[in-house]
DNA sequence: ACGAGAACTTGATAGTGTCAAGTCGTGGTG
DNA sequence: CACCACGACTTGACACTATCAAGTTCTCGT
């Protein structure tokens, strides 16, 4: 599974060949498919890895105590765990490769994962804050931070602004444009 | 090829069959093979198309006459297109399925499409704007629009924050935020 | 000591992308 | 009119894949 991980970093998960990490392993092709009945199976135990890595990142205390605004920490936690965790991330969104319903440990873990996120907007938020309002805000950063995240990895980020000579400078300014407001 | 965007559509990219909408479309296995010399020469003229449809799309007239802001306009934009072009939007970001150094004109087309988001960008902050500005406030707008259309239409935010009664609306208030400024 | 069950193996099947040859019709040139 | 080159398509074959179905081996608790 370790195996299966590093190879979704190097080459995504779409040509993962269940044969070909147990050859890697030295074991017989259908070894794998005894400990994961399926295929699937093991993208949704890998994106459960992912979820509690996740959320345990995002929870972390040093998140809570510097100085600049926890929402732009908390987008670029978002953006960190992304690109150290490619393996991890690239499954944990791809409903197509975990089937969620399948697994509901996988489904609690993402569920998890999003309540932090609403426990961080209602704090930055204060109590007077309406649910409304909250879920907003929290679509909103989790967008942002999402979308950064999948356009460095695999989407055509880099290309379009010229070689990002610091990406954690980017990131922190895109950040900052979303607390701010685009067009400020 | 419709056939094609259609099944991606419905299932998204990684199930399709070459053998398969080739039967559907009543013809031999090797066919398709022979209009497109390679699986992933497919998948790059669906991107083609996707984005030149997109370039239309997001530069459209009235785009520009409405009285709501234009960066939240282009946000909404984005969305739309995303899921009413499911079949094309899936495949324009999977760099792992069409190899843009294989197929310039996909690159291009690609490019043109960011264009039309680094012209808008310049013409909502005005001439004042430095070059990193502009690129920093591209960058920001186009993460949250993609976050956002990425985690509604594969995403599990339909699911995070209930069902979503009016997307429309959730759409222009995520937006509105984003260009508001979170936290504020 | 022994038997149940886990970890793993070998073998077979259906479906896939791709290579390599055909076949067939149609249009243009001598 | 004969011819033939070329594009659209077909058939056949190969290597690879996921998955099913049975073995085999080894360990561990009773």
């Amino acid at each position: 599974m370790a195996a299966a991980v590093r190879y979704i970093a190097k080459n995504g998960p779409d040509g993962l060949s269940f044969r070909q990490i147990a050859a890697d392993a030295g074991v017989s092709h259908q070894a794998p498919y005894h400990h994961f009945g399926d295929r699937s199976a093991i993208f949704s135990e890998i994106a459960l890895d992912g979820f509690r890595k996740f959320t345990e990142v995002m929870s972390a205390p040093s998140c809570r105590d510097e100085d600049t605004d926890l929402a732009v920490r908390l987008c670029e936690r978002y953006v960190d765990f992304a690109i150290t965790n490619k393996g991890y991330f690239r499954v944990m969104f791809r409903a197509d490769l975990c089937h969620m319903d399948e697994s509901p440990d996988t489904q609690k873990a993402a569920d998890a994962a999003f309540e932090t996120l609403l426990v961080a907007v209602q704090e930055i938020l204060g109590d007077t804050a309406s649910v409304d309002d909250i879920r907003v805000q929290a679509t909103a950063m989790w967008s942002t931070a999402h979308g950064l995240a999948t356009l460095l990895i695999d989407g055509p980020l880099e290309r379009k602004i010229g070689k990002v000579s610091n990406r954690r400078a980017l990131v922190r300014a895109v950040a900052q444009r979303m607390v701010d407001g685009v067009t400020s």
